[in-house]
DNA sequence: GTCGGCGTGCTATTTTCGTCGCACCTGTTA
DNA sequence: TAACAGGTGCGACGAAAATAGCACGCCGAC
């Protein structure tokens, strides 16, 4: 049980913490494919054992092979490694976040999504009162 | 020169980079306080001349001591950060991450933090526009 | 002046990672 | 049914990371 599940991940183990959590579940050779520096196979499916044995992933058999997911839910997950990063870069600042967010370099958000984030806002504004 | 920062990093590089960057800068043994396991001073040093040999930080010498510093800017640093875990977690959607900002468990930002985040999106509306 | 505290550089040792080879199993197809 | 393709488990081993020891240099206090 990865009381701090960013933390004491090796280099590959992040890299395929990632991959799957990008993915929601994976192969081992779709997670092979999506890692740098080109593996072996064996390599990959050692590392998959690896993190398994540590509790940070599980693997089911459906049938012909391994499918592999993450132990821990994505939103646990992401809420944990949102809040490192926060906390890291952003002196747990959300405005900054935002900030960073919406102006860095040009327009990183469509109007869509522009939208979206001024509904949350307001929603947020009348829960608060 | 790291190309992608986050990546190519051991736990313990890490430990020190997020400690460095939450602090900007800071002497061996503020670090070495900062640092789980509690490691010798001797090895937080070594390990700080590691990083300096990779081109991750920098030292000055204040007359007394070293005081290490990221040689990243910060900027630089928690932009790529940011978007890592946006793309790993949030399906690269920043909605997705405000929303986490905002609401998962209970009232996360203060009254001030929001209006300047309602500040801030107002203003991209406006440039949008 | 010399003793201690504090800092630095270098080097050595142990632990962990990352990598793969190889044996084996199971279904498929010629 | 023999060869094969595509999986899986285990064990080994070189490389990298993590840790610490030791020698030296620089003050300030006695």
């Amino acid at each position: 049980m990865p009381s701090h599940p960013h933390t004491a991940l090796s280099k590959r183990e992040r890299q395929i913490m990632d991959a799957l959590y990008r993915r929601g579940r994976a192969t081992a050779s779709e997670i092979m494919a999506a890692l740098s520096g080109s593996p072996s196979y064996s390599t990959v499916r050692t590392q998959l054992r690896v993190l398994e044995g540590k509790g940070h992933v599980t693997h089911e058999d459906d049938g012909v092979r391994f499918v592999y997911a993450p132990t821990l839910a994505r939103r646990t997950a992401r809420r944990s490694a949102l809040k490192h990063v926060v906390d890291t870069f952003f002196e747990g600042s959300s405005a900054q976040v935002v900030a960073a967010l919406l102006g860095s370099d040009g327009t990183r958000v469509s109007p869509e999504e522009l939208e979206r984030i001024e509904a949350l806002v307001r929603r947020a504004r009348e829960e608060e009162a």
